[in-house]
DNA sequence: GGGACCATACTCGGATAACCTGTGTCCGAGTGTTAATGG
DNA sequence: CCATTAACACTCGGACACAGGTTATCCGAGTATGGTCCC
């Protein structure tokens, strides 16, 4: 069970969003030049936030992503969502209906026992993530944090 | 992020040895047909729960796997971290540190937020699945579970 | 009859191939900018 | 000087290869069993 790389890349990308200016937006290429990453494929898994509307993106010069909402109602829970999609990690296939210990039907009116706890581990995983926000992140940063990015941001191009 | 499918494949092999007599035994055999499973693809599985001392296999005729420890010292957590491996889901790589907004070595002494609260994320995960032990699992099935279990694996060889 | 021995068949264990989801790359469609040009 | 126009350069978006890992399979090493033979 391992979560795509690009997780990481995107939650400091739309970190780094968070600190831009209002309006403002930052193109793929520059998030890639500012944390050493592949351009293309990191445009491509940017698309995920933006579909899952996380991000916005505008085309043209001077376009780029930019957040979609406030950064306090953006959670990591979406985000990790948006790339790595919102299934369980634990797929019940009803194996218990299979073979020659197969159970009959009506001892499986409920959900597999198995199956209900590991999706409860789930939810406490989703729980956990769903309670910190962009805002709580940017919150956690020095102080200095925005203006540093904003600076560094600004040279490239 | 998702599980091997033989996550279930051992939770559902591991319930079924825990509802045998003590001190019987299963082959992978046994177990493949039990539940219509790859016999030999389950036996190598099988593996990773002796390699981590859940399970404990003899060899020869009668032989097979059988619990290493009783059922109420064996958590969820434990199998199902066996298979998969007890690594984080979600790998920091310290991209902070790389590229054109590299942060200096001194603010990072403290981990990265983000890989901070994905870590915490991954410990609720961890702390549901170690809450549940097999035994409760077993609390959970019909009373009638074991003896019919012990009645249908009898029949297989 | 009892015990030792041996062949046997059954078990796990590790080494060896396909398939499938990330990972990485590329080029095309669309758009705001910007410069030149004419009135 | 200002409006129009057209070319441009920059952006995202989706389509196309490569790789590592899970899935699946096979055959070999080891052992408890059961029968056999000898005492």
């Amino acid at each position: 069970m391992k979560l795509p790389v690009s997780t990481e890349w995107l939650l400091h990308c739309a970190t780094t969003l968070a600190q831009l200016d209002p309006g403002a937006t930052a193109s793929a290429a520059q998030l890639a030049q500012y944390f050493d990453l592949p351009a293309a494929y990191l445009a491509k898994q940017l698309q995920a936030l933006v579909r899952s509307g996380v991000l916005t993106a505008t085309t043209g010069p001077r376009g780029g992503f930019r957040l979609a909402r406030p950064a306090a109602e953006i959670t990591l829970l979406q985000m990790v969502e948006a790339v790595d999609g919102a299934s369980s990690p634990y797929e019940c296939r009803e194996i218990r209906q299979q073979g020659r210990g197969a159970l009959p039907p009506e001892d499986c009116r409920n959900t597999c026992i198995l199956a209900e706890k590991m999706g409860e581990a789930h939810e406490a995983w989703r729980r956990s993530l769903a309670a910190t926000s962009l805002a709580d992140i940017l919150a956690a940063l020095p102080s200095s944090a925005p203006a540093r990015t904003r600076r560094r941001m600004a040279g490239t191009t």
